[in-house]
RNA sequence: GGCGCGUUAUCCAAGAGGCUAGGAGCCGGUCUGCAAAACCGUUAACGUCGGUUCGAAUCCGACACGCGCCUCCA
């Protein structure tokens, strides 16, 4: 039982062996803060978050370093736009986005360095990569040349020939090759700007995240992570700077995830196309988001819709109505998880019991697989069905039962601790998603509740015919009508 | 133009040669005055054409369709 994971700089699925046993050191390039983030940003978030609590659950002692990019054009013309300055754009947006996977129930890195605090870093990478004849100096900017890293584009496969022929990229007079990219851009006026050997400016995007993971985790480290599309350039580009200048490797594992589409294309910035987590927030719960994002492999796309979301809720609706129904059963009481006999046990009983021995090792054995955590919900599921079944047949509770009860609350709790699912109460999160529909309808809950008593009466008269029609008559407003012994309840369809 | 990925039942989705994935839905059952909800059960698939193999969703080849990267992007 071991760790592989799909490294894409050898395509291939590997078993993951740190650098030094028992740690694991992780920089994810986090986001530029100059808007709210989108669900895509909240794929990246998630994505890692599970690769970080289950790395912890493995026994790695983790360090896991995510950055905020706080310099950038998009910044400074944002800022530009709103006739403010740069950092009064950087600090509300990562306000924001640490709002936002907090929502999300993200877990806090052990680092959240911001580009600006390392400028010293910056710097001496550069001179570093001057020195050795990486980087030269053209008119204020420096810039990397791509020529002198035999090795550049081998973390895309790629060669500078054929990208040359992509013909979309621009000859920079202040270029030596088309290809070079800026390590450092002296500052044009009303920019900010920072002090260096080569005059004022500030550093190129890809710079940042060489330095400070350097900083934080050393000038080799094991996992890099990031979406697929920083593959080429930004991780491509750190590769020739941070190897370039330390002249040892510089990642050992490099893991993307899949974009979030919608109708088969893409989401992102460019083409509009895309919803922001505030806005998928306001019509879904946090976990529901959380809950479909895990639902698909985190390489794999992830088409996102209404409907998707919807289905993933009914999932999520599905366990939680099972830990409601645990919880019910244990009543506030926590016996001993061990159970002691198993004679006595009915087949169903048994099955559970078989269940609940193999689910770990399931659990573990599909995260092991590269985080597979779709397939990890899949073992959630028949765990779930297995459950009913042994509650629906279990008309009183005994010890035996409370403790085959307890063992699969616990079980769920400690996948939920990986997953970052299941940290509600469940009876609190089904009520919760209960008031959230009942905010879209018109018809007022004490018009409601008259109704129900009107509908009561009816039927405790046999008055059947009138019973149904109030049934309806609510139905068509989008409420249903719960009957139980207990009485009449409600919610929104 | 270059490089890469994908195509699994009604929909989402796992699956790296022989083992019921799973979810949503449909349908059937339990419950109910009848329903609903809940629970249980059940159904069905591997883009096309070839090849390798005792055996292919899985490996190989071709084709079709879709998508991504090559420009800021998670």
């Amino acid at each position: 039982m071991a760790l592989r994971v799909y490294n894409t700089l050898s395509g291939e699925k590997e078993l993951f062996v740190p650098l030094i046993p028992g740690k694991a050191g992780m920089y994810v390039c986090g986001v530029t803060v100059y808007d709210y983030c989108h669900i895509g940003h909240a794929r990246a978030g998630v994505v890692f978050d599970i690769i970080y609590r289950y790395l912890k659950y493995a026994g790695y002692d983790v360090t896991y370093v995510r950055n905020y990019t706080d310099i950038d054009d998009k910044i400074i013309n944002r800022a530009n736009q709103e006739g403010t300055d740069y950092r009064t754009i950087a600090d509300r947006y990562i306000q924001a986005f640490d709002e936002d996977m907090a929502r999300l129930g993200l877990a806090k890195p052990t680092v959240e360095p911001k580009a600006t605090d390392h400028i010293d870093g910056i710097i001496r990478i550069i001179e570093a990569l001057i020195a050795k004849g990486h980087a030269y100096v053209s008119d204020g900017d420096v810039y990397y040349a791509v020529e002198t890293f035999p090795d550049y584009l081998k973390l895309s496969g790629r060669n500078l020939d054929e990208m040359q022929a992509g013909a979309r990229v621009e000859v920079g007079d202040k270029k030596r090759h088309p290809m070079d990219f800026a390590l450092w851009k002296g500052s044009k006026p009303g920019e900010p700007w920072w002090q260096s050997p080569w005059g004022n400016g500030r550093p190129g995007w890809h710079i940042e995240c060489s330095a400070m993971s350097m900083e934080f985790l050393g000038k080799t480290f094991d996992i890099h992570g990031g979406g697929k599309d920083l593959v080429f350039p930004h991780h491509e580009n750190e590769i020739a700077q941070s190897e370039g200048a330390n002249g040892c490797q510089f990642v050992r594992y490099w893991l993307h995830n899949g974009f979030v589409n919608i109708n088969a294309e893409k989401m992102s910035k460019s083409l509009g196309n895309f919803f922001t987590i505030r806005e998928v927030l306001k019509k879904f719960d946090p976990e529901t988001l959380r809950f479909f994002i895990l639902s698909a492999h985190y390489r794999s796309p992830l088409d996102f819709s209404d409907q998707n979301l919807d289905e993933a809720q009914s999932g999520l609706e599905r366990i939680y109505s099972c830990l409601a129904a645990l919880d019910v059963v244990l009543n506030g009481t926590n016996p001993a998880a061990e159970i002691a006999v198993i004679e006595n046990l009915s087949p169903v009983g048994l099955e559970l019991q078989e269940k609940i021995e193999q689910f770990i090792p399931r659990f573990v054995e599909a995260m092991d697989d590269d985080f597979n955590a779709a397939l990890a919900l899949g073992v959630l599921f028949e765990m779930v069905r297995c459950t009913n079944r042994f509650l629906a047949e279990t008309k009183e509770t005994t010890p035996l039962s409370l403790s085959l009860v307890a063992h699969v609350r616990h079980l769920f709790s400690e996948a939920g601790g990986v997953l970052g699912l299941f940290t509600s109460s469940p009876a609190a999160w089904l009520e919760g998603l209960k008031t959230a529909k009942a905010g879209h309808i018109d018809m007022s809950p004490d018009e409601i509740e008259r109704l129900i008593a009107e509908r009561s009466a009816a039927r405790a008269a046999r008055n059947f015919k009138r019973g149904d029609e109030i049934r309806d008559l609510l139905l068509a407003q989008g409420i249903q009508l719960l009957d139980s012994a207990q009485g009449t309840t409600w919610n929104v369809k």
